[in-house]
DNA sequence: GTGAGTGCAAACGCTTTGCATTCAT
DNA sequence: ATGAATGCAAAGCGTTTGCACTCAC
């Protein structure tokens, strides 16, 4: 994709800072939030600030680089992967990972039963992870209170 | 559902706070967050810490008399349907209502392509409700920006 | 009487905003 | 040269926490 064309076409300017986020995140499969990216960006970029991270990553979201996750999670995360799909969380180790869902199903079904129209659906699950399974025994969770 | 019974039975003390806010949002069905119940207790409770309605709630919770959802809002919400189901949020004027999915299977569906061991499904909905699709002709939608 | 629960205010984490400066166009 | 974008710090929001006081048991 390009970014900076994208960007014009929206009537966006082509910064430094966009192409650098653009960079840093696109091809990133760990669905980072928005500190995540921050830190990623760091080493080669040090002169990006966090609030212009944020203020990229809604551009980006507007314009429909990316989306943005509901992973019962207080931080949003993003993905580049724009296709709608679901997600589930490891609530061990946060690692988040892409599950294919019939939204339109789902979709239809709210519409049939609530009368909405209905414009998204999300769908996320939590769970643990088959790593984090395997390191299960024997192993106290951390998340436990 | 006797409510001091519940909370004995799980260790926790009966107090005039808890039972308040058992009153005022037992069979409510409007989903409320913290402040929406704390509004709500001021006119009848007003000795009522906006604190004391989350750490009730948090209890409520983990005693299983209500669930958090997930709307992708930024509070949250609560239910005192404990029923696993979904939820539909009106963009435009918040109502929130329930929607049944068949969670197991997209459980076994997640499971399946993830390999996670899962232990939640959120599924939720925005769209706009009939009422305001009613009164969407001829009218400005608030939330455009 | 004792420990749990309360209320207040302060702190928290994530996000947004105001504003002076810088930069893409 | 002009308006948009940046960076900083401060404010914002929903939520949690520390602590002295109060109350259910």
């Amino acid at each position: 994709m390009d970014i900076a064309a994208v960007l014009r076409e929206n009537g966006y300017k082509v910064t430094p800072q966009r192409l650098a986020v653009y960079e840093v995140v696109n091809n990133n499969t760990t669905h980072p939030n928005a500190e995540a990216i921050y830190k990623e960006l760091q080493p080669k970029y040090p002169f990006m600030s966090l609030a212009t991270v944020y203020k990229t990553m809604e551009i980006f979201a507007k314009i429909g680089v990316v989306q943005v996750l509901q992973c019962e999670e207080d931080a949003h995360r993003y993905d580049f992967n724009t296709k709608p799909h679901a997600h589930i969380r490891c609530t061990r180790c946060n690692r988040v990972m892409d599950v294919d869902v019939e939204r339109d199903k789902l979709a239809d079904l709210a519409q049939t039963q609530t009368g909405y129209r209905v414009d998204s659906v999300n769908v996320s699950f939590t769970g643990i992870c088959a790593e984090c399974q395997n390191e299960e025994t024997g192993c106290q969770n951390e998340k436990e209170n």
